[in-house]
DNA sequence: TTGTAAGCGTTATCAG
DNA sequence: CTGATAACGCTTACAA
């Protein structure tokens, strides 16, 4: 469905309630409209605001009245704009309802509200046009820092040149080239390994490997742990990280006449869940034709049918970390060193693998 | 696990790779810089960027090769002050990582992404006070609307106070009450008839109606309309729309000896998967000893164990109208008048209902 | 075609 | 204990 036939699907029915104009939005009421209505300076309803600096008792309390009175809330953009800073922080990830980023995202949020911070969500939806629109809030300081969640291709331009000067964590990458960056990512190449030693233990020989865009250094490193572990041969196949993208690679595969594998690796659960789909619409039984294994374990995989063996991330751990770091650095004034965090991986076997048929 | 757990789940391993200490992050290049390196006025160089009043080409070119050899970019603090708006909306949600609200951000955000606004994600968790936290951004106009989602409870009261004064659209919602805010949402009171019409097509004449919080008009409806096509006897348990409370309900009920339901409806289908658990449990096979219907249609549920039953909410539909409505009456400047769009709902039938046992 | 100065709404500095 | 005044960084009259 395109963006105009969604625009297209217009409202069963819609009454109009109350006076078929809406009011004019008025003007906010500021420091000075309170500060003349109390009879004081804009200078003492600031410090009565934000107790900077003691204020008489009986004068407090008359602003205060007329604070409330008026509804007067400061106005955030000129407070930042003369404190340098908006306690806001960004969250850039390729796709907010995969389970993964849903997860990384509470992490996040939780670590930054705990400081006083607000959380712009950034889902760009695997477009490098976006991605760049939100990068701008960054360089244009509407945000104090950025939690970067990679989704696809080179890491653009544009964020490479950013990394030196601004506030900017790298989260479920181990981008190896640019060492510049604070890095906070689950064990790709351990999760691989597992994957590999696990399906071999199960004696399959041939597998399918469901890869992630063939750029990003995590999904090499899982690939590149599986081969160092698995027995068998192994075909690559790269995707992109969506559940599409795995049903695809399977149809492909089968239609060309391979049938020969009795495993499939997928680059996370999505492509797993896609190659499920493929499978079975195939007549091929999961796990007894073929046994699948995901990357990620969303909380969709214990309740799939089969249920999903896969390797879980700490989404949340990884959102937190890489969180309370970033504002660690950006509330001293500087520019995270680089550095890099691996937390660790497990291996969670369920019902979508088992011996190989012979 | 708790915030402090979470925190002590240290890496497994972090390495430096750089200098130990992170580089100070230096005053950004304001526009006189730059008017001052080029040898004009902080005028002209707003004017080269802005294109607001023609410059003669050889000074905007030279003004344009000193903003990028200085890296230029302008604060939009400064200038959403001096604009009074900033480009940014906010999106009120209680729980991201649910399937629903996350197809529904994704409809806000195309939305407003068309049109240039940036959006901000604010994810209360359930917490009243992160969400009053958040409806601040809107009171000290660091967002200029906000699409709202409830989540439980009596809408804040500082909620109702903002309607009347700033852009906010309600979605997911009927708030019969206030009628003074724009409303968007599915037809909660048709979903429930439609479900309660094909349980009893199915012979169920005993079910449990796992319901959201009480207060919560949408919750309200479905059930209202549930009762109205149910030709047998239905129990009322009051949950909060998160799988645990499915699981409890359940649990709480075959545990207190009942055991005479053949049907469940629960409030959403995160419920609806607690309750499966639950049920699977106790030896309960769904759907043969007992039928299982949600509400949602979150992209899970084609894909659970059974295949759930579900009414489908246009979530990301639900999310763009609300948008597009709210941005036509920010771009003149003012509030939304009072309307409500309803969108249309289908029952999808899969796995999880069938003929009640005799 | 360009520049000067005022203003957006705060807080910080410096006086009193 | 309080108040002018400047400054944050930009845009936009108003002038030249």
């Amino acid at each position: 469905m395109t963006p105009e036939d969604r625009d297209a699907a217009k409202p069963s029915r819609a009454e109009e309630l109350g006076p078929s104009q809406g009011s004019r939005v008025r003007r906010a009421v500021s420091i000075k409209d309170v500060a003349h209505a109390a009879g004081v300076s804009p200078t003492t309803v600031s410090h009565v605001l934000t107790g900077n600096r003691p204020v008489s008792e009986v004068t407090a309390a008359r602003v205060r009245r007329v604070v409330s009175a008026m509804g007067y809330v400061p106005g955030s953009l000129a407070r930042s704009l003369q404190a340098g800073s908006t306690s806001v922080i960004g969250l850039l990830v390729p796709d907010i309802s995969n389970g993964f980023f849903a997860e990384l995202a509470m992490g996040v949020e939780d670590a930054a509200h705990e400081r006083g911070y607000s959380v712009i969500l950034c889902n760009t939806n695997f477009d490098g046009d976006r991605e760049d629109h939100y990068l701008d809030l960054i360089r244009s300081r509407f945000i104090d820092a950025m939690v970067y969640a990679a989704g696809s291709a080179p890491t653009s331009k544009r964020l490479e040149s950013l990394l030196g000067s601004f506030p900017i964590a790298l989260v479920d990458e181990n981008v190896t080239g640019l060492g510049t960056a604070l890095e906070v990512a689950a064990d790709h190449g351990a999760g691989g390994r597992l994957v590999g030693a696990h399906l071999t233990e199960l004696d399959h020989r041939r597998a399918l490997l469901l890869t992630g865009p063939a750029d990003l250094p995590s999904s090499r490193e899982r690939v590149a742990g599986f081969l160092e572990t698995f027995a068998g041969d192994a075909i690559e196949l790269v995707g992109d990280f969506r559940e599409a993208s795995g049903r695809r690679l399977i149809e492909e595969s089968l239609e060309s006449g391979r049938r020969d594998f009795t495993a499939v690796f997928a680059g996370n659960d999505l492509m797993a869940f896609g190659a499920m789909a493929a499978l079975r619409s195939h007549g091929i039984s999961v796990p007894r034709d073929v046994s699948v294994v995901g990357f990620d374990d969303i909380p969709v995989s214990a309740l799939s049918c089969p249920a999903l063996t896969t390797v879980h991330q700490p989404a949340y751990d990884i959102g937190r970390t890489a969180t309370t770091q970033l504002l660690q650095n950006v509330a001293v004034g500087e520019v995270p060193p680089a550095a890099r965090h691996l937390l660790p991986v497990e291996l969670r076997v369920r019902e979508s693998t088992a011996k190989a048929p012979h």
